[in-house]
DNA sequence: ATATTGACGGGCA
DNA sequence: GTGCCCGCCAATA
């Protein structure tokens, strides 16, 4: 496992309940904002059940292509449960429920 | 042991 | 404004 994975499931965990977060917003934080691929290789390998991977989101606001073989209704339900609102398209308003990126630097570089 | 593939998005031509 | 290119890890076959 490198440090870069370290990290990632690190900035991750930092995200509050009732928010979300992106592949690239984690790049960003992680560093370099063209590895948000890895991001999704991270999430995808996500054995830490501590990291709250259904709370990383595309930036287009839609939900992760596939969630496993559980299916994407799985990240749907989890986001609802913690008052993120999903529409029927399972879309969420990153414009309301985007992780703050100067909370998000804040909470990481402490 | 090696090759393939899989939760993506920013930056540059 | 559009489209290609690049990053770079782990699980699985």
């Amino acid at each position: 496992m490198s440090e870069l994975y370290k990290l990632i499931y690190k900035i991750v965990k930092s995200i509050p309940v009732g928010k979300v977060s992106t592949y690239g917003q984690i790049a960003f934080i992680s560093g370099n904002s063209r590895r948000s691929r890895v991001v999704g290789y991270a999430m995808a390998a996500c054995k830490d059940s501590s990291v709250p991977c259904h709370r990383v989101i595309r930036s287009t606001g839609e939900l992760a292509r596939t969630f496993g073989f559980m299916g994407p209704n799985h990240q749907r339900d989890l986001l609802l449960n913690e008052g993120v609102e999903v529409s029927i398209e399972n879309t969420v308003n990153l414009e309301v429920y985007l992780w703050d990126l100067d909370e998000a630097l804040n909470n990481i570089l402490i």
